[in-house]
RNA sequence: GGCCCCAUCGUCUAACGGUUAGGAUCUACGGUUUUCAUCCGUAUUACAGGAGUUCAAAUCUCCUUGGGGUCACCA
């Protein structure tokens, strides 16, 4: 069975990184019926907090993506890091460090002085004296001082590690007994049968000291794939600064789980020239194996169209709902049907949706001066006065169709184009020049409202 | 700096020794639309550089250059 996770430190928000990996670690297990993790890695006491650690979880909760059984913190697995601590220190594979701060800098400082790599200098790896007084032991695990560590990874092939040139003897619990990093990845991972570790590739590094773990443990070496980096422009790791990176903002924004899932899935991955994947699909057509090995640079335009693809193939029902996190309560079930289908079409967000609604649905309380100025001479108003005059005579009004025959007949009777008519009318309906069918929105705002926009822009203008 | 990874249109990518280097997005133009948007069509733009191997290289090897990651009692 595939085992697989997502484990970030609870230090901020979900990051949109993070939701890549997380999310190809989901389709791995659920393409094969496995079960997918989710692990907060909480062992630093000063760094981490309980709202970063729910807010991953509202975001997936956002996103759909589920997780198998309870969300696991490491920080209530204090004993069981502490039993394995202690395993090793019986078999000798592990020992206490006396070194104090001071002497460590210290001794770092001469390494760099002579420009050497900094590493620990193995000074208690085999001590038996007696401690110096006052200090309290970290725990270290005792390293290969020579040979080679192979990470057999998955995306980026074998990576060949020289253990002189990387590895020193790390500390796996801190003089406060609390266990570090590298060391509870590995037993966390190895004890929830985790066999499909997905992650980004900045972890390639520390993959050997992990291994290094598993090894003196006795633990099966999962299968390692690390994806490549998601850049910014500059070409950087992405950050904070790099414009929106919190997943939650993507949802004030206004775009669809679907559109976002469906973008970061495409960074780094493809499947021949499908650009459209729905969760079905993705869970159908992923494979690690076909990530890409380099870093994909972030840019949403792609998003964009992605984001309006999804909204103009939402069912309206969906859509309205979606809506009322905008502030938009859309009410009667045909005017909520017509308005909905002329304006999925133009719309990039839910956010823009909401937005076009209310430009229809609202009189308007300004008219763009430059369009009144180009439109409103010769006989505007004269048009607009016919049109209102066979609008009030006019019954059974529902369809667009029917208040499209209205315009088609002054057209006619005035022998006027299309445009004459067109034009003014739209500045009396919406305020400007562009937007959707008038025909459909004087359906979706009814004959009274339409008259009354039509008055209103007339005492306006004359 | 040491170690490691990476390199195709602006961006996301296809190609798995033989293609006029394909698709998508973006941009521009045209068509449709009374307008805008949608939709459709057209166009511009890429194998980082250099040596090899081979009948044949974007694809394999090496070098150079460029970029990135990582080097904690952070995760």
């Amino acid at each position: 069975m595939i085992v697989t996770r997502f484990a970030p430190s609870p230090t901020g928000y979900l990051h949109i990184g993070g939701l890549r990996t997380a999310l190809l670690s989901y389709l791995w297990a659920k393409k094969n019926n496995g079960k997918f993790f989710l692990r907060i890695e909480d062992t630093d006491k000063a760094r981490n907090s309980v709202e970063a650690a729910e807010a991953i979880v509202k975001a997936f909760d956002w996103l759909g993506l589920s997780y198998d059984g309870e969300v696991i913190y490491q920080s209530s697995r204090d004993e069981i890091y502490a039993k394995y601590i202690k395993q090793l220190l019986d078999e000798g594979k592990a020992y206490y460090c006396y070194m104090s701060k001071e002497e460590l800098s210290e001794l770092r400082e001469t390494q760099m002085a002579a420009k050497e790599r900094t590493m620990y200098n193995g000074k208690y790896r085999d001590f038996n004296g007696t401690p110096p007084e006052g200090i309290e032991p970290a725990i270290r695990i005792k390293a290969p001082q020579s040979g080679t560590i192979t990470v057999k990874d998955k995306v980026k092939g074998d990576v060949v590690f020289n253990a002189v040139d990387i590895l020193d003897d790390f500390v796996i619990a801190r003089a406060d007994g609390s266990p570090t990093y590298n060391f509870v990845v590995a037993v966390d991972d190895a004890l929830m049968g985790v066999n499909e570790v997905i992650r980004g590739d900045d972890h390639l590094s520390n993959t050997p000291k992990q291994i290094i773990v598993y090894e003196a443990l006795g633990f099966t070496i999962p299968n390692f794939y690390h994806v490549p980096m998601i850049h910014n422009h500059e070409g950087k790791k992405l950050s904070k600064r790099d414009g929106a990176t919190d997943v939650m903002e993507y949802k004030e924004m206004g775009y669809t789980p679907a559109a976002l899932l469906n973008f970061l899935v495409r960074l780094g991955w493809s499947h021949g020239d499908q650009e459209i994947f729905s969760m079905d699909e993705m869970k159908e057509l992923f494979n690690p194996k076909d990530i890409n090995k380099s870093a994909s640079i972030y840019n949403t335009e792609k998003l964009d169209w992605l984001n309006a693809h999804y909204i103009k193939n939402t069912p309206n029902t969906e859509l309205a709902e979606l809506l009322r996190e905008y502030d938009l309560v859309l009410t009667s079930h045909d005017k909520k049907e017509i308005l909905l289908d002329v304006i999925k079409e133009r719309a990039k967000t839910l956010k823009e949706l909401a937005e076009l609604a209310k430009e229809v649905l609202n009189t308007p309380t300004s008219y763009d001066e430059k369009a009144v100025h180009k439109v409103f001479k010769e006989n505007a108003i004269e048009v607009l006065n016919a049109f209102g005059a066979k609008l009030t005579k006019a019954e059974e009004l529902h369809l667009p169709s029917d208040y499209h025959h209205i315009m088609e007949e002054v057209v006619h009777e005035m022998g006027i184009g299309f445009g004459k008519i067109g034009q003014p009318l739209r500045i009396a309906l919406l305020g400007k020049l562009s937007g959707p069918g008038l025909d459909s929105v004087m359906a979706i705002i009814g004959k009274n409202e339409t008259l009354l926009r039509i008055a209103q822009a007339i005492t306006t203008h004359e």
